[in-house]
DNA sequence: TGTTCATATGAATATATTATCATATGTTCC
DNA sequence: GGAACATATGATAATATATTCATATGAACA
């Protein structure tokens, strides 16, 4: 009773032909983001919803600078994005890749 | 006319419902693996088909100790998989979902 | 068995990264 | 304007990481 991911094979050999040098250290440099645990958790957090930075301290159980630090990093990358509300500064994904991404990776622990 | 990747809402959404803190950690260590320019280039490199270590390098231009250094990487996170043929190791893609996050990866950068 | 080719590995160095601490910035409200 | 709260940021120290060099292992074959 596995439930498996579907995607479109022809999408994905269109998407990975011909990626440049370049291109390939981009994407190291997007999946390096991915591959901090805090980041993860934060991104995983943010899953549930927006949240402000208290909130995702709260949750990590760590220091505001630290995630503040590590927040920065992801939104650079364009894989949160950010708003004012006040005080605060709410944070969300910015799009979808962010859980199709952690889920393909978690497809690939499960074996 | 734009080409997007398909993929199984509810699938995605059934396989990171729950994920331990444990887990989390675990695709860090995964993700980390595919966080490196040297890395992605080889996994970029099977994408053609198995190679041995000497294709590889000279595909990379990069010394064989290096390349042999993060094969050992890639192979204890089981993206890759190996074997000998006479003197030579043969490396090739373990799985598809190599491919599979690369594209992600890419469909996120191309936005 | 000794030599050559192919690959792996250990140690060392150089570089990058993360968390922490201290402090700065920005917002609200009195 | 000043106090209090929320967040960001710079510097530092500790740790992790990648590459290089030297060398070891392993297979083939004369």
């Amino acid at each position: 009773m596995e439930e498996r991911v579907l995607y479109d094979e022809k999408a994905i050999n269109h998407l990975i032909a011909n990626v440049s040098e370049d291109e390939l250290c981009n994407l190291a440099e997007l999946f390096k983001v991915f591959g901090d645990s805090t980041r993860i958790k934060i991104l995983y957090d943010l899953f549930d919803g927006e949240k402000n930075v208290t909130e995702i301290c709260e949750d990590l159980e760590m220091n505001q600078s630290a995630v503040s630090h590590q927040l920065k990093i992801l939104r650079t990358s364009k894989l949160i994005g950010s708003r004012r509300d006040g005080k605060q500064m709410i944070y969300f994904l910015a799009d979808d890749h962010v859980k199709t991404i952690i889920a393909m990776g978690k497809d690939h622990i499960e074996e």
